[in-house]
RNA sequence: GCCCUCAUCGUCUAGCGGCCCAGGACGCCGCCCUUUCAAGGCGGUAGCACGGGUUCGAAUCCCGUUGGGGGCACCA
């Protein structure tokens, strides 16, 4: 039997509801990319259908709790612009949002089950349980709990081996499992669940009771979620249907993959956690537009759209089934992109988080928009302005002659400049340019040497934003102060 | 081990039977521009996993193989 039917969102998706959809992240720790991925493409669903996204804290798990998680994931997702229309902050008709506050609703959904005998006590130890499932495996059988307390009384389970309390539920699953419709891959067959606990032992709901309960009190119309969920589907199905509560759409968006192309996550890669593309000075447009191009395409093609457009022409038909290796290369080039087009002063407040010590943006004020152009994450700004300190550079003779003037007479050509550009004022991009050039005339040097000589003279190394820029950045006494060092180890 | 699921350049993708001896983007390589590095412009490299079908015709449909991924918790 399938569930549910095929729709395109140019239908009205909700057969007449309100579109609502919402994401349900738990705090147990750092914000996951994944979150902001899932919730980037219920929200574009959202907007363009015009429902409503419902931000949703699943924090039943008491064991892998982690304090301050859920602000950790509040404030990032608001980083990136992806804003919920009610949730646990912001309130909404629908609460609780938090699943913790729920917990007498769970309690009454699972009497009803039991009373209509769709569900259980189950009183096996976790050792019982793992044993089980070793014996199940040698066996080469499916594993699977093997209902040794479905029908009895407590005293009748109390009298066998394993036997532990409080008891926890399960539900009672048939031998046949629903299949349904998934707006992103069509029909959809589930393995065969075993008999799933809904309460356990705490009082505390599983996943998969909580998340029936709670999408149907709030009125979900659509689960949006990752692809890890597919197999869990169907039991979902089943207790909407012993509820008696209406179907929602699903739709599971392909896995964020490591290079190794396993399932995203922190330990094999950094991307993993949100933080990650703050401290690297990613901006969130990036990173949403990044995620947008994950297993997804805009109808024409464009690379680089914003969350808008995103929104615009949103579709589930055209959410691939692969899961994306994330390529932190093409986001790199996305967000120099973005980091390029940003006005100066809004660059500038961007990077001021991240310049070195001792480094002002007023500093900066002439090789901004050299720096703006060369830089793709705003943390690599310490590396690209090195030279801007006060004191020495570190230089030899090899590095300061190769690709540049001849060590023989060089010592003499950077004293004279040194001499020239102590007369420049003001002492500005413009007219030390103009002395530069003034100077190559009246030297006759070969531009192109007497330049990279100067370059590894002022900031010890080949690279450096454009020459003029970099002198007027560093002032006049600094600049003779290093150009007179190098005449002297070339002399 | 069992179940489910997926399969186009190194990576992200377009392609939904003829327009494709497969198009775009990132990366990489080369050239141009140039005071270095970038940025920008131009060009290049590289792919339909394999084997069977179906069809006048298959990257596109079907079956199998192989490979990948996910799930199999009193975690979500």
């Amino acid at each position: 039997m399938v569930y549910g039917s095929r729709v395109s969102n140019e239908q009205n998706p909700a057969g007449g509801q309100q579109v609502r959809v919402r994401i349900a992240p738990s705090p147990t720790g750092d914000p996951h990319v994944g979150t902001a991925y899932v919730a980037l493409f219920n929200l574009a669903f959202a907007r363009r259908s015009g429902g409503r996204f419902v931000l949703r804290i699943e924090d039943t798990d008491q064991t892998r709790y982690v304090d301050g998680s859920e602000q950790q994931i509040f404030d990032t997702l608001r980083w990136l612009g992806l804003n919920w229309d009610e949730g646990p902050d912001v309130g909404g008709p629908y609460g609780p949002y938090r699943q913790s506050e729920r917990l007498p609703r769970y309690a009454e959904v699972v009497e009803t089950l039991i009373a209509q005998g769709l569900a259980y006590r189950c009183w096996c130890s976790s050792e019982r349980l793992a044993e089980m499932r070793t014996r199940q495996q040698q066996l080469k059988q499916p594993t699977g709990y093997d209902r040794l307390c479905l029908g009895k009384t407590r005293d009748e389970r109390a009298a066998l081996p394993g036997f532990s309390e409080p008891p926890v539920v399960r539900m009672r699953v048939p031998e046949e499992v629903p299949a349904f419709q998934d707006l992103v891959r069509g029909e959809v067959r589930t393995p065969h669940p075993d008999d799933q606990v809904l309460l356990k032992a705490d009082g505390f709901p599983t996943y998969h009771l909580a998340v029936v309960v709670d999408d149907h009190d709030m009125g979900i119309t659509h689960v949006v979620r990752g692809e890890e969920w597919i197999s869990s589907t169907s039991k979902h199905i089943l207790l909407y249907t012993w509820l008696g509560w209406p179907l929602p759409q699903f739709a599971h968006l392909p896995l964020l993959r490591n290079a190794d192309r396993s399932k995203i996550s922190k330990r094999k890669n950094p991307a993993a956690r949100l933080k990650w593309f703050q401290e690297e000075g990613y901006l969130p447009q990036a990173l949403v537009n990044f995620l947008g191009l994950m297993g997804y395409s805009q109808p024409d093609l464009e690379e680089i759209f914003d969350f808008d457009a995103m929104c615009a022409s949103f579709d589930f038909s055209r959410v691939n089934t692969v899961g994306p290796v994330f390529d932190i290369d093409k986001l790199n080039w996305l967000n120099g992109h973005y980091l390029r087009s940003l006005p100066v002063e809004e660059f500038l407040a961007a990077a001021q988080p991240f310049l070195p010590a001792g480094v002002g943006t007023q500093d900066l004020r002439w090789i901004v928009t050299a720096l703006q152009e060369r830089t793709k994450r705003l943390s690599e700004l310490p590396e690209q302005l090195s030279w801007l300190h006060d004191g020495p550079v570190t230089v030899d003779v090899e590095s300061l002659t190769r690709k540049g003037l001849p060590a023989d007479g060089a010592a003499k050509v950077l004293t004279r400049l040194a001499e020239e550009l102590a007369q420049v004022t003001p002492f500005e991009p413009a007219p030390v340019e103009a002395a530069l050039n003034a100077f190559c005339e009246t030297e006759g040097a070969n531009r192109r040497r007497l330049f990279m000589t100067t370059r590894t003279a002022l900031v010890g190394g080949p690279v450096s934003p454009p020459l003029h820029e970099t002198i007027a950045a560093l002032g006049a006494e600094r600049t003779a102060a290093r150009l007179r060092a190098a005449a002297e180890l070339l002399g």
